[in-house]
This record gives structure tokens, C-alpha cells and sequence, in this order.
DNA sequence: CGCCCGGGACACCGATCGGTTTCCTCCGAG
DNA sequence: CTCGGAGGAAACCGATCGGTGTCCCGGGCG
């Protein structure tokens, strides 16, 4: 048997604040968002402090499946080089997606103003574990500067992304090139 | 004489909308922005639409002025290369300002979800005119791919104007470095 | 001098905001 | 069957939203 029938009011919070932020933006209200999950705002304000706390419990919680979304898996035995790219190939495939609005923690970085906020801090904290792992992929490349490179292909990354989201222009043929750019000129053949 | 002691109620709430949209964010309340311009509620109704056409309005307005800011003189005499790099270094100088929080027209894009909102179409155009721009030193410098290598200098620019307004990190040695390696790529020289 | 009207101050509109409370039902344990 | 707690529905809170209407003051012009 399963564990459970249906998915637990904390999840259904959690999924619905995650979509509905994304697609809406984070001044969407709480009335729509308890709607969307099926879920009392009386049963939310028990499970969260506030609706902030729900943004970043939110984020928090989609930050792994969102990071195995774009890079390779862990035992993925290409070169450095490849690995890297990887997560700009699977950005491209992702924005040709018909609902797809950029990175969301890119997304919520932008929109929270407040720094303090811990939705920006959940947010800060996805974009040093990308720039973490292509630091860690260009070391093992022999990158020129691992750290620089790092910061370089995270740039690539949240600029493809916004763009992407703007939606303006298709990121095919894009972003991975420009990834590859950078890596040549850091000597990661 | 000055043809005006203090700028017209036009002007001060345009001001007031550029710089409180993009502190605050879109949300920010009629009331506050009014307040903000010293303009009654009903005067700016009468001068302006809706606040979303304030909005436009003021992006609109300080387009020329932000272009001036990034973009090199039109009579700098230096070669495409420095022209286009020219936009990197000014964006390094701007985002170590305390102020400093990502361009507004990316902001806009980002924050506005929907598309066919009056401020979208300001922002799209903007982002454009940056991307003609550096299509245009592309040509001239005989880059191999103008066109590609226009998007990815606009989108080098996002990427770094984005994480400068996250306020993780400053882009000293970041974002001029990046597009350097861009333009090598391209043969620009 | 007197009139006129631009525009500021502010009350007001219905809607919605984030958040709290009340009530009542349902469901499982004893 | 009774009891108790979880949790949904919805009223309610004061504040604010975008937007409008009213009133009244001050200054330019005939």
C-alpha cells in the first residue's frame, strides 16, 4: 500500500506556492494560493509562520529536484567539459517549454527587493550550489581560473535564463555555445 | 532665466515612478508614488491613464538617459571591440553603487509577467536597442556571426546585471572579462 | 477687483491584501 | 455511542490596493 491516497496539505502548499509564484509572480495572494492547494488558510497558517515562509519553504524544497533537472548526474562519466555544458543544453530544452518563465530563484531574486527576506536567502543559496558545481567541474578540467569560470558560466546561466523568460527570444543555439566560449577561453578543451 | 523653477508634476512623478518601481518594485502603491512626486492622486490621474501607463511612461522616458550611461559616445573614435566593451566596464562601475540593483528594464521583464503589458513592450524595446547596438560594432568589426554574438553580449549583460542586483557579488573583473572572451571567439579582435 | 480653474487634500469606492477567529463537521479512538 | 481534535468554510480584522469624486484654496487673467 501507499503511504498515503493523496498528498499531504503541507505538500499540496508547497507545490501550489511553487507554481503559482512562478507563473504569477510573488504578490499573488494568499487567498488564491490556499485555493489552488485545495487547503484553508486557517490549515496554512498553522503549518507556516507567514506567507514568506511558505515562499522559501517553497524554494526550499524544490531546490534538489530542480538541480537534478538541469545537471548531469552524479556518476554522469563525460569529461568536465561536457558536465558543464550539459546544464546549458537541458537550459535550452527547458525553454523551449510553452510555460516555461526563467529560473525561479533568479526570478524571486529579482522581485524580493528585501535581502533579508528568507526567500532570498533559499534563492542565494540554489545560485552558489550551480556556481559550486561548475567551480568543482572546472577544477577537475584544469581550468585557468576554476573560480572565475565558475562565475562566468553562472552569468551565462542567469542571463539565458532571464532572457528565456522574458520571452522575447528561443535560447536554442544560445546559451550552450556561449558556455562553450567561455570554457575554450579557459582552456577547458 | 530657467524656464522652470521646479519640474513640472509630469516630470516629477515619472521620476518619482523610475525610482520607486525600481527600489521598491512594480507593486508599489499609487498612493506612496504620488506622495513620493508631491502630486495628488488626482492630478496624476488626469496627467496619466492607469499607474501601469505610468510605469511605461517612466521607463520610456529614461530610456535615452540609460543608454547614455552604458552606451560610448556616438563619435568615440575607437575601434568596435572598445565600443562594445565600453558597455561592460560602465555596467562594472554602475553596479558598485551602493544603489545599484540590476537594470530596470530587465527588472521590469521579469517582475511584469504579463507580456502584453504596456511596460513589457518598453522593456522588450530596450533590451533591443542594447542588442542593436552591439550587432552593430559586431558588423563593423567583422565579427563572424554579428547576430549571434550580439545576443550573447546582451545576454552576458542580463546575466551580470541580474546577479549584481541579487547583491551576492560585485562584477569587478567579471562582466568586461566575460564579454573580452566573447568577442575573442568571434574573431573580434 | 472679481472670476475661473488647475490642482492639492482628502473622503470614498469596492476589492483585495496578510492574517485571525469562529463555527461546525467529520472521523477515529475509547 | 460518545467524545475530542483536526481541519474546512467563511466571517472578520485593519490596512492597502487602483481609481474616482468632492471640496476648496490660490493665483493668473480679463
Amino acid at each position: 500500500m501507499d503511504t498515503q491516497a493523496k498528498a499531504s496539505p503541507r505538500d499540496r502548499l508547497l507545490d501550489a506556492a511553487i507554481e503559482l509564484f512562478y507563473r504569477e509572480g510573488v504578490g499573488t495572494g494568499v487567498e488564491a494560493l490556499c485555493r489552488a492547494a485545495g487547503v484553508s488558510k486557517r490549515s496554512m497558517y498553522q503549518l507556516f509562520e507567514s506567507k514568506d515562509e511558505l515562499l522559501a519553504a517553497g524554494l526550499e524544497r524544490r531546490a534538489p529536484g530542480y538541480a537534478a533537472l538541469l545537471l548531469p548526474a552524479a556518476d554522469d562519466p563525460r569529461p568536465p567539459r561536457a558536465r558543464a555544458l550539459h546544464v546549458f543544453e537541458r537550459l535550452e530544452e527547458l525553454s523551449a517549454e510553452p510555460g516555461y518563465r526563467g529560473c525561479p530563484y533568479l526570478a524571486v531574486q529579482v522581485e524580493v527587493k528585501d535581502r533579508e527576506h528568507p526567500a532570498s536567502a533559499v534563492a542565494g543559496r540554489a545560485k552558489q550550489a550551480l556556481t559550486d558545481f561548475f567551480r568543482a567541474e572546472a577544477e577537475r578540467g584544469g581550468a585557468t581560473d576554476p573560480a572565475l569560470l565558475a562565475r562566468q558560466l553562472t552569468l551565462v546561466f542567469d542571463g539565458a535564463s532571464a532572457r528565456a523568460g522574458a520571452g522575447a527570444e528561443t535560447l536554442a543555439g544560445l546559451a550552450a555555445p556561449t558556455a562553450a566560449a567561455l570554457l575554450d577561453a579557459a582552456g577547458m578543451h
